[in-house]
Order: structure tokens, then C-alpha cells, then sequence
DNA sequence: CAAAGTTAGTTAACCGTTTAACCGGAGGCA
DNA sequence: TGCCTCCGGTTAAACGGTTAACTAACTTTG
């Protein structure tokens, strides 16, 4: 390999220490118009590359942010294969990494020492967390005394930092008022976990809301809770809603399972919209090209990532670490998958 | 921050001169096996980390992967967003790294000057890179002498290192075959792009082969030719399709562009697997959730990503370029996009 | 006009590892 | 006994940057 070309290098070819051309690097001011024209030319002429490993070294700064994502067993390939949230989440993050001068590194990590050596390991700048991860976990990294920006989550720790995500509530709502306004009266949520807390806590908030708004009553078997957003998992609960007769709509905090359970009607029978109306949530890429084509809630995934990236950024170059909480906007998103009942 | 540990204190807690607690760290011959204990009890007690900065520094290896996807404008977003694949591969190229030890860094490169900057900034011990990129940037790369691993590329240059693809010529002749047996004789080939190179002339190898094979001769509209693998192209492709009454079955190398059909001959009041049948290529998650789910040829792209980044490694490791071509098996899935003809 | 400040640099220590070169003592051999 | 080799370490110079401390020349200022 050609030899590398260092800070030193420059400093000869343009007749100054290193450490001016390292002023002129950092724009700290100190060099004259003069000396400073002739050291950008000397780097130009060289082609200098400053190397970040150095810089990282003696700055402990890396440019580098870090990606952490819960792990499935010990892989991420569920999560990436069943899920394409996620990947429409890294592109953002890519993007604005990329634009920034700055890498990520991803990891699924499970023991909470891991994440903590990680950092150190790697010198990582900052760290961008997807959902939650544990208490004990957040306190190890507390002492790293590194921005943390937190994407979804609901966590009583994570105010500490920034925060990411969409109005849920919001979701909720404008998923149950659009049956709602299209006749539906018997209107089963379904949540992606648990129903009272996080992400799917918020939407049925939403939920409840706009049925109160109807004066519908909420009532037992209005809801039906998953454990997973899986495909099959709504296979299976399509199974139940066919032997149902009461229930005319679903609204269900995941697309995937959405077509899971169109398809699973569908195999009972039952035609989706003609018979029934559901509604997820995502809009996924698959829920356009579905068919039907799904009516769901729009989130922008990547411009979460992004924005992560984006705030884990700014908190790093100013070095001040902010708590603000960001919500995203939610949108309605009309297909075919829901009708004006007959 | 509580201050980060050293091997200087790793040396002073085990009374040994910094040397040595190396020496132990990279299994160096030099230590009594006494001394070696001691230092290692050191190392676990102040829970001692190295720094991959320091390390990458001096000994210029930063047990770092990049990835090189191709840029779709700027933002890898439609990539990743059309296209579960590369998330899938990613998520191999993910779980080879954490159970190795390394890292990577991903990144949507155009220009060539900017990858080789990349890797020198960042001390990159290998580059995957997926598809082709422009012979000069090739060039370029030789001169970094270090192991490159290519995946799905054709291109001659790529010969140099390791290649990671799949028989696609296999893939192409067992879709064909299917259709065949299934008393198809009118069937079409539709490729991603250009039919005549890479992965897609190697799909039309194996397709002319299986007619050949059954004595149905190839002639003209035996493909149309598309431009991108979206399911709007394939929608588009449908339509024309349904204009065409000879035909009865598609091959497609895509599954996006398989969908798009399927839908669009729905809409034109064509039914598949009915009245025409259709078979996919890459076994996308969707394709199995979809309504026919689709009959396709399965890649292992979890394979495929973790392959690539254990050759890497392993070049790495034992500072050996190979040019070494892998080709891993495809398989036919049977669903229910095609059917025995009436 | 002398003391104090400012400007535009340089010098050298440091960031945390690695590793070539050195070194003292023990054992082998003539 | 004298010389050589081997063993088990240590010392110190890298790796490529940054930055606190210093300096020499010039400008203010009381």
C-alpha cells in the first residue's frame, strides 16, 4: 500500500508544524489568511485524509453512533425479515449519518454489560435505542454520560433523554372514527403486546376516545390480545373473529397482522371489505400491493430515523444532551380493505 | 466518567509492565503461565476493555466490515423500503459480525474517491459489496490491498476475490420446469433488467433450458423486459399480459414484480392460479402472506450476508485474499400462484 | 517608554495499544 | 571457566492525530 499520508506530511509540503495544519483542520483560529491558504492548498495537493481512528483516539470522539436493537433469540433476522419497519428505520438513520460525516454501527445486544463495552470499546458518540431495554441496563449506560436518543419509547427513564416517536393516540383515533364514520358499531382493537402500556396503551386511548365521541360503549370482547405482530399470529385471531357474528370491523396496531387476519377470513369465508373492515396500522410497503390493498395509519419511519440521527448529532457537537420528546404526525391512509357497511 | 481503564492499570494491578499484559491479550508466546494468570485475574477484576481505537491505531486493523449498497438517488430508503432482501442481508452480515467480534458500517457510496477515502478514514479491514460498482472504483479499491467479498456480482473484475451468488441458472430451469410439468407450454420470462447479463442472463439459461428439455421451442414474446423490480413495473406488465391469450404462466425473477401481475390480471378479471399461473423468484416474506400466496425460488439471503462477512473475516484473519466463488443452492417453493392447467 | 496584551505560530506531551530491541539470569556445552 | 542460547520479561518508540504551554515579535496602553 502506497504509504499513508499523514498530518506531518502536509505540514512539510506547506512549511508549518503539524499542529497548524491541525488548527486549520479544527478551525481553530489561530493560523493567519495566509499560512491558512497555504496549508488547504498543501492538503488539496496531497489529497490528506485525516484519519479518524487517530482523532477518535486522542479526541475520544468517533463519529460514530451506535444502533441498538432487541435481539429475537439471537439473531436479527426475524425482526428484519418479518418486520421491514425496521430497515425503513436504518435507511433514515443512513441517511443522515451519511450526510453528516458520521457511521452507525448496529448491534443486537442482550446483556446489558455488552452495550456498555460496546461504547467503550468503540468509542461511540451516541446511542440510539429502539424501544426499550432494561432498567439496570439505562443506569450502566447513564454513566457513560453519552447522548442517548430513545426511538418508542415509554419509559420512565427515557425522559431523561430525547425521545421519538408518533402520536399514537392520534392513531388510535383516526383508525376507530374512520369505521366508525363508515357504520361500524361493533369495533375490535386489537394491540401488538400489551394493551395498557406503551405504544399500544397510547392507541387504545385513541380507541376509547373516539368511541366515547360516538357514544358507543366500550364493552368485554371489544378487544382480543395478541402476543406478537405476526402474520400467523392474526391468522389465528381471524379464526376466532369467524366465529364471531357481532363484530364487524377490526382495527389492529399492526399491518402484518392485518393481513393475517384478511387472510384468514378470507379462508373462513368471509370477504374483506364487502363483509368485514379492518384497519392497521404502519403502512407497510406490503400493504399497498396487498390485496386488498390495506387501509392503515401512516407513520414515516424513515424520517424517524433520521431525525434520531439528526438530534443524536446535534447533541453530540454541542455537547449538551437534551430531554425532548418529538412526536410524528399520523395520517390516515384509505384503501380497500374498508367499506360503508350495507 | 469514571475514569477508563488502561492496560497501564491492568500492568500495575498485575506488578507486569504494560508489554506483557499485551503479549497475553494477543497470545503471544513470551509469558510464564504464572504471570499469565495473574494478569488475567488483573484483567477480570478491573473488568478491563481494550480499545479497538488505540488498537485499530497501532496496529491498523479496526475489526471493521463496510458495506457498499447502491444508492438509489441519494438514500438507500427505496432500496430498503421496495425491497426486503437487503435487510435480510444485512441481518446476516449483522450476526456473522457480533458472533466474530467485529463491526460494520454500512454505506450508500456513489463516487468512487469517496469508498476508498472511506475505508482509509475509517480503517476498514474488508469491504462487501453488494452488486456491481464502476470498474475505475475497482481500480481504486485494488490499490488498498484489502480483501474485498462480492456479492451477486458478474463482472470480470470481481474474479480477483471472493464472490458470494446463487445458482441462478438452477433457479431459472426449476420455475420453468414447474410450469412445465404443470402442462404449461405458452410461458413467458420476465427478467429484472437486461436479460442478456448477470443474474438475470443466467435465469434465461436455465429457462430456455427446461423448453429445450421439453421440446417446446423458444421463440419472440417468450419475455418482455423490464426495467426495475417493482410492483408497479409488474402491474403495468400485467395489463399487457391480459391482452395476450396465448399465454398461460409467467416466470418472473422477481417476487415484487410477481405480485404486481397477480394483482393486475385480479383487476383485469383474470384469476390466478386459475386461469394463469405464476412463479417468483427470492421467497420474500411477503410472498407467503400474500393472497395466492406465491410459488417462487427461496434464496438464503441470511446465508448469503452471513457467508459474505465470514469470508471476509476470514481473509482478514489470515491475511489471505482468496478468489474464491461461492454458489448457493436454490429451491423451488410450491404454493398456490400456480396449478395444474385445465 | 516600560509593562502588558495580542497574534501567529511551535514544541512536546498525551490518547491507549503494539512491538522491535534490549537485558539479566539460568542452563547447556566445550 | 567462558561463551552461547533460551526464557521471561522490560523499555521505549511508534501509530496519527490534538492541545496545553510556551515563545517571539508586534501592538496597546497608562
Amino acid at each position: 500500500m502506497n504509504q499513508k499520508i499523514t498530518i506531518r506530511d502536509v505540514a512539510k509540503h506547506a512549511s508549518v508544524s503539524p499542529a497548524t495544519v491541525s488548527y486549520v483542520l479544527n478551525g481553530v483560529n489561530k493560523v493567519s489568511d495566509e499560512t491558512k491558504e497555504r496549508v488547504l492548498l498543501a492538503i488539496d495537493e496531497l489529497n490528506y485524509q485525516p484519519d479518524f481512528t487517530a482523532i477518535s483516539l486522542s479526541k475520544r470522539k468517533s463519529k460514530m453512533l451506535g444502533v441498538i436493537l432487541p435481539l429475537v433469540g439471537d439473531t436479527l433476522a426475524p425482526l428484519f425479515k418479518e418486520n421491514p419497519y425496521y430497515s425503513e428505520l436504518l435507511s433514515g438513520i443512513e441517511y443522515e449519518c451519511r450526510t453528516n460525516g458520521y457511521d452507525f454501527v448496529i448491534s443486537g445486544i442482550s446483556k446489558a454489560d455488552e452495550c456498555k463495552n460496546w461504547v467503550m470499546k468503540r468509542n461511540l458518540d451516541s446511542l440510539l435505542v429502539l424501544g426499550t431495554f432494561p432498567e439496570h441496563v439505562f443506569e450502566e449506560m447513564k454513566t457513560l454520560s453519552i447522548p442517548l436518543v430513545f426511538i418508542d419509547s415509554f419509559e420512565d427513564y427515557a425522559k431523561y433523554y430525547s425521545n421519538i416517536r408518533i402520536d399514537d393516540e392520534l392513531g388510535g383515533y383516526l383508525g376507530t372514527k374512520h369505521l366508525i364514520d363508515l357504520g361500524h358499531r361493533n369495533i375490535c382493537f386489537i394491540p401488538n403486546g400489551r394493551i395498557d402500556i406503551a405504544v399500544d396503551g397510547q392507541r387504545f386511548l385513541g380507541f376509547k376516545r373516539a368511541l366515547a365521541e360516538a357514544d358507543i360503549a366500550f364493552r368485554d370482547g371489544m378487544t382480543i390480545e395478541g402476543n406478537y405482530n405476526t402474520f400467523e399470529n392474526g391468522y389465528k385471531i381471524g379464526k376466532e373473529i369467524a366465529g364471531n357474528k357481532e363484530i364487524t370491523a377490526i382495527f389492529t396496531s399492526s399491518d402484518i397482522t392485518a393481513l393475517g387476519i384478511i387472510k384468514s377470513l378470507n379462508d373462513h369465508g368471509i370477504k374483506v371489505p364487502d363483509d368485514f373492515s379492518i384497519v392497521g396500522f404502519d403502512d407497510l410497503m406490503i400493504s399497498k400491493y396487498s390485496s386488498p390493498s390495506l387501509t392503515t395509519i401512516r407513520q414515516d419511519v424513515f424520517k424517524k430515523g433520521a431525525l434520531s440521527a439528526e438530534l443524536a448529532i446535534k447533541a453530540i457537537e454541542t455537547n449538551k444532551v437534551e430531554a425532548k420528546e418529538i412526536m410524528l404526525p399520523v395520517e390516515l391512509v384509505i384503501r380497500s380493505s374498508t367499506k360503508e357497511m350495507e
